[in-house]
DNA sequence: TACTAACCTGTACG
DNA sequence: ACGTACAGGTTAG
């Protein structure tokens, strides 16, 4: 009993601490008058995905309400959670942050829908990005209605790329439109193809100087789209936060000169933090990141 | 190579 | 109510 206790211990799962970590943003959680379960909502790619947890048992259901018969490992399962905790405990900063969320995951996200939010996050904040998305959905996505809810998924390609650029800038993109007209664009003819780039054969740099290529892809949102949704946990997006949180905690192991983040400083910093942390250094963003806005009672979504 | 202004939206504060 | 400050990543110069 012992045993199978500490076991499900590491392989919990926070539903709520991974959803409100700013990797997803078309995520809502319903009002239910009984506090030990929650339903959330979530738009992923074309699917809506309803997750029921239970927070006596740490039970926590996922289904995809519009394609039952889809499965998607939503929450990494299969990623081996305990060894890479153990793995990445390099300090007592890390330490603490993943004492601090235990079960908080990387999340696997359709990586079309990712692509698009991460070109929209550049630049913005959290609550400006939500509702860009959102409109996205509500003008370019199709409607579903289940369980007495209105949704709308996140519009295929093909649509962003033939919107109208007034229709586009209704969603509050600015100048950000033209990017994801270009990016839905790119996927539409095949220039990207996400699915290859997601694959074991590409490595890190491969993958990210595909994505880099794209207009409105510097190499903080190529590191959001290659961790969330292309596989590769060597991906350690640097953005604001992150460079606060190395200076205040790991000027020491990292030391920084210089004023602006240039390409070659991304570089360099990412290339260290890589090896220090290993090949999951992006579950560790995810502590850090998450921890230090925390602490900053910074609001998610 | 390194730095900086400009880009766009929304919120907070005086 | 109005102006000003600010947050945020990429691009062009």
């Amino acid at each position: 009993m012992r045993v199978a206790s500490s076991l499900s211990q590491n392989n919990i799962i926070n539903v709520e601490s991974s959803i409100n970590s700013g990797q997803v943003f078309l995520w809502q959680r319903t009002d239910t008058t009984n506090h030990n379960n929650h339903v959330w909502y979530g738009i992923n790619g074309e699917n809506i995905i309803r997750i029921t947890t239970n927070y006596n048992t740490n039970k926590v259901q996922i289904r995809c309400i519009n394609n039952p018969k889809k499965r998607i490992d939503f929450f990494r399962s299969s990623d081996n959670y305990a060894k890479i905790l153990r793995d990445i405990s390099k300090d007592e900063t890390i330490k603490h942050a993943i004492r601090q969320f235990p079960g908080l995951r990387i999340l696997r996200q359709d990586p079309f829908q990712c692509l698009i939010s991460f070109i929209v996050s550049s630049n913005s904040s959290i609550q400006n990005i939500k509702r860009s998305l959102h409109k996205l959905c509500m003008q370019f996505g199709d409607r579903y209605e289940f369980d007495n809810r209105e949704f709308f998924v996140f519009p295929k390609p093909q649509k962003l790329a033939k919107a109208r650029n007034d229709q586009l800038a209704k969603c509050g993109l600015g100048y950000r439109t033209k990017f994801v007209k270009c990016a839905a664009q790119n996927v539409l003819d095949g220039d990207i193809d996400l699915e290859k780039l997601a694959s074991k054969k590409n490595d890190y740099h491969t993958a990210k100087s595909s994505l880099l290529e794209m207009i409105g892809i510097g190499d903080k949102v190529a590191d959001c789209i290659l961790l969330f949704s292309l596989e590769r946990l060597d991906a350690f997006p640097l953005d604001r936060w992150m460079m606060r949180i190395l200076e205040k905690y790991y000027s020491d192991t990292f030391s920084f000169e210089g004023k602006s983040l240039t390409t070659k400083k991304y570089q360099d910093i990412h290339k260290r933090v890589v090896d220090y942390f290993g090949p999951n250094a992006g579950y560790a963003q995810q502590f850090l990141f998450k921890m230090e806005r925390e602490n900053n009672q910074k609001r998610w979504l």
